[in-house]
DNA sequence: CGCTGACCCTGACGGC
DNA sequence: TGCCGTCAGGGTCAGC
């Protein structure tokens, strides 16, 4: 899965579906890491999809009547269906779409892993999902300075660190390998410890990076793919150090190293970063 | 409050 | 070919 720029990817392919009206939407099994919001079954048909967006990991799909959020876990992946195609094992919702334009539509959602979300979010309420959310890295609002004073309180790995989602969100472990690697830090440095003038490095690699994979229609690991079954290419074809421990580096050719850093496989070169 | 490690679950892959 | 151990993009929670 999906850190922030896949499902910025399938958000911008989704868009196709605004201005749509739901058919019906189905369950094929009680929830993932949480119960479906069953109540939707009755709920959501005749509602008009409004506009499709993204915060943090969450994709938002926006009712009138509320917002559904779907977050894709580790395996999650979403596309649109064939009306004649059937569900595969782990093809766990489905919602129908028609109206102007496209015919009919369907949205499939499919998570192997079972670590995603479906939530509903009514209208006028709050979500304990995008609560306490951090900075989006893309948005005007995070920079150097925002995340210089978020690391301060932080004695924690600055890997660990920048994928804390009450810091930046949607760094996941991919990128905050990549951006490391691009800043020239070693991912075992306190994230204290980091000078201003570092931290707006590691910001700037942070967006190059995120609008990097973005444009290349993210990365496509496992079972990943885009809403039409497109692949992205960002992971295979230009990280640096992800995936490549025990490989050289690009750069200088030492034998990039893996080290466990909060619970999560973290590779490095331990020439181009420094602590 | 912050940090660490365990855990949720299935599938892919490599070694034997 | 098949069996088994290891690992995987994330988020949450208990325990310290």
């Amino acid at each position: 899965m999906p850190e922030l720029p896949e499902v910025e990817t399938v958000a911008r392919s989704l868009k196709k579906l605004e201005g749509q009206t739901v058919h019906a939407i189905h369950f094929r099994r009680g929830g993932l890491r949480e119960p479906f919001p069953v109540e939707l079954v009755a709920q959501l048909p005749g509602q008009l999809l409004r506009r499709v967006g993204r915060r943090s990991k969450y994709l938002l799909l926006e009712f009138p009547a509320g917002t559904l959020i779907v977050h894709l876990g580790m395996s999650g992946s979403v596309r649109l269906a064939r009306a004649d195609e059937a569900p595969a094992k782990h093809d766990h919702m489905d919602i129908d779409f028609g109206g102007p334009g496209l015919g009919q539509a369907r949205l499939r959602l499919r998570d192997p892993r079972r670590f995603g979300v479906v939530a509903w979010q009514p209208t006028g309420h709050s979500s304990r999902h995008l609560e306490g959310l951090g900075p989006e890295p893309l948005d005007p609002g995070f920079d150097g300075e925002v995340l210089h004073a978020a690391l301060q309180r932080r004695g924690s790995p600055i890997k660990v660190a920048i994928m804390d989602p009450r810091v930046v969100v949607g760094v996941g472990n991919i990128y905050a390998s990549e951006a490391l690697h691009a800043a020239g830090i070693d991912p075992r440095k306190r994230a204290n410890s980091l000078s201003r003038a570092r931290a707006v490095r590691l910001a700037g690699d942070i967006q190059r990076i995120l609008r990097d994979a973005i444009a290349r229609g993210g990365s496509t690991l496992r079972d990943f793919h885009g809403v039409d079954g497109n692949v992205g290419t960002y992971a295979q074809q230009h990280a640096k150090v992800y995936g490549r421990a025990g490989e050289p580096c690009e750069t200088c050719g030492t034998t990039i190293k893996n080290t466990i850093l909060g619970g999560r496989a973290s590779a490095w070169c331990p020439t181009c970063q420094k602590r």
